[in-house]
DNA sequence: CATGAATGAGAGTTCATTCAT
DNA sequence: TATGAATGAACTCTCATTCAT
């Protein structure tokens, strides 16, 4: 219990996550695909249920193998978490790697970043990611996880940074503003239906409007409050 | 389960619940004191460990009193977590309440509104509301607690809406608007440490000030720039 | 617990149980009313509950009274069960006094207990003596019980070999006979429902009859002794 | 709860049960003759303690198996309940449907059904499903039992209606008449003791005999009783 | 007398996990 | 490789009973 050596050693950074998915791949695939039902199922599950909510049994019932057969593919509950965990964050980091090798202006990627990040949360994995919440999980798991994220916020950051040297995005703190970002948009996660009347491209759009220009009125309008 | 009539019938507002609280002050000191020492410790450790994960017995441990007692007080483990929950929802509807009534241009009552919820997340009953994931609910509450929530946040709309009437606030969707705000605001509760570097007070300004006027550095705007 | 040493000392016999309740009468007034009420409610809810499955929460709950005060008229819960069944079988036992006073043959006697005892079934306490069930009583209660239930029985017997010695009923085994009549009476308390279509009295006719004659057709028989 | 989908969907006849237990025979030998001795197991110390005061942690104990175990046999403490019971009455609906195919008059089926029936009490499931107070039950179960119970008794009555249309027996009302018969028999399971005098046999003649022809004396006996 | 509060001793049930086959 | 069975450890909740006030 507690540390769980997470396959083949900690993982350290998104970079390795990523890497980790391709020495995946090389696996026996009907290993692999079994492996990857599970997951599938069971973030679906957590997602509705929360993880602590969510049996073993529910999970083994609802893919139609028994119980015992989850621990071939993974030595724990908690092993399944994290793997579901560390999937949606691949995803999260490979949209990150794309923004960042961009050659564009930071206020620019960090609009690219908003839309992204925004389509990531109609995806299961993705969407896991945000919102599992650190108090759910046991203390081993718990510094891997905020490890993960970290790392996310710091990527978010220097995006910021980029942009406040490059002057598309004026002075802040970079990372009071990624908070304010990353917390927009983790938050679509919570309040996001599929069935709704947004498209997450609407979605997407109007928040990076409004991350990127704020919510007060027109320039001119400003000005002449200002000047009132 | 499912229904928990909590404590003189379901509460369908956030009127009715600071009305509640006042009329909760009417009763026993002893008996109410009791009550509330075991919120606030149940609330602690919910957020510590989150709610699934916390036995009632370890409240009732850290509290010096047996397990049954808890059921003099309350019916359900999850009447204590609904009861927390409305604590914690009381203190944003007070907040609401207070900034609706201001005479001021939207604009300025939404930067009223981001203080001071950003001052309730360093309250534990607060940042209960905010942090708790509706899927670790059971059905039956999850229905009250997002009737709750929506409450909130229908009222935060009326005071974008009233911006954008005003004119202080640029055409935008309230709703997505708030959405976003909300987000922004919400994930403090997250990684907010009390002992960090942090004031409430400078995040509180930060993001007043990068929610109303968003990212993008506008030189001319907010200065010459634009005119150059 | 185990024992409960009912009210001065065991109580031995029926003659004693209905002594026993003129001595009660003696009591102050309100008290004893107070006792009786306890006891209806209880007995009312203990059949349609059973014993086990009514928690004496409930019963103070209906009479509007706190838990604690009803061990100040019950040293038990064991001892109200015993005091209702008490009460109940003090009702047969003075039917079965009345009776056996008759000056009538015994089968006429027999005939009058099923009458009477068909009565009783109506009646709360009478159902209940009925229906208890000896396995929900712990041991020390149950030999007391079991005990006043031989009582009645015994009383049955005598009416029965009280027939046989005056020829009105056929040669055979009281001790089966009281049994087999017995059973069919208490089997009423079973399937009665008070707005049912029988009433009470088509009830008693139609067993005295069935037990008394039998079922079988003699036409022949009958139809002399009628015309006799 | 409530609604305990027992074994194959809900059992809706007693001809079903008896169908349900070839069906039953099919089952993987281990399984079965486990889930068997825990209920001959259950069904003993229910008749001994009742159903509310036997804990299934003694059953589980005297079959040397942990608590848990036994839920991998039945869902709830009920179902136990509920499988003792529909194994008794099918043991019962075997011996009416035997007692119905007969060619022979009424009167003979209705005393072949009371020999049937007294034998069935020696048995375990037979004396538990006679025994088994309806106000033991949660409500759920009550309402399936109930059904049960209304079956067998709708049969007995058919057996005595047969009876009264050949002749063989008397008229009278076969709801009474069964309710009579039923009472006498099924009290045998309260006061019967298998190491007692009594065999099942005599028991059994004893009442066909009293049930049938009646307490009374002889018609001459009779006779002339009346004329004195 | 009566009550609010508290408690000890379970009871039923759940569930992650292991093991023989 | 996969499964049925079993288990230990909890956890929520119940309830008869007592005690200070």
């Amino acid at each position: 219990m507690g540390k769980i050596p997470v396959r083949a050693g900690p993982v350290n950074s998104t970079a390795e996550l990523v890497g980790h998915r391709t020495a995946f791949a090389n696996r026996r695939r009907d290993s692999d695909s079994k492996r990857e039902a599970i997951l599938h199922t069971a973030v679906k599950m957590f997602l509705d249920k929360s993880y602590s909510r969510t049996p073993l049994a529910d999970v083994a019932e609802q893919l139609k193998i028994t119980k015992p057969a989850l621990y071939h593919y993974f030595r724990n509950k908690e092993e399944i978490l994290l793997e579901c965990y560390r999937l949606g964050l691949a995803l999260i980091a490979e949209a990150l790697d794309e923004i960042t090798a961009l050659d564009r202006p930071g206020l620019a990627k960090v609009a690219a970043f908003i839309r992204a990040y925004t389509n990531l949360i109609t995806i299961d994995f993705g969407r896991f990611v945000i919102r599992l919440d650190e108090s759910e999980l046991s203390s081993g798991v718990r510094a891997q996880v905020r490890k993960f994220k970290r790392e996310i916020d710091h990527r978010l950051r220097s995006l910021i940074a980029e942009g406040i040297e490059d002057g598309s995005i004026g002075p802040c703190d970079p990372k009071l503003a990624a908070f304010a970002i990353a917390g927009a948009l983790n938050w679509i996660a919570t309040w996001y239906e599929p069935a709704g009347p947004l498209t997450v491209e609407e979605i997407a759009s109007e928040f990076a409007r409004i991350l990127t220009q704020g919510l007060a009125g027109k320039p001119a309008g400003r000005a002449k409050g200002k000047s009132a």
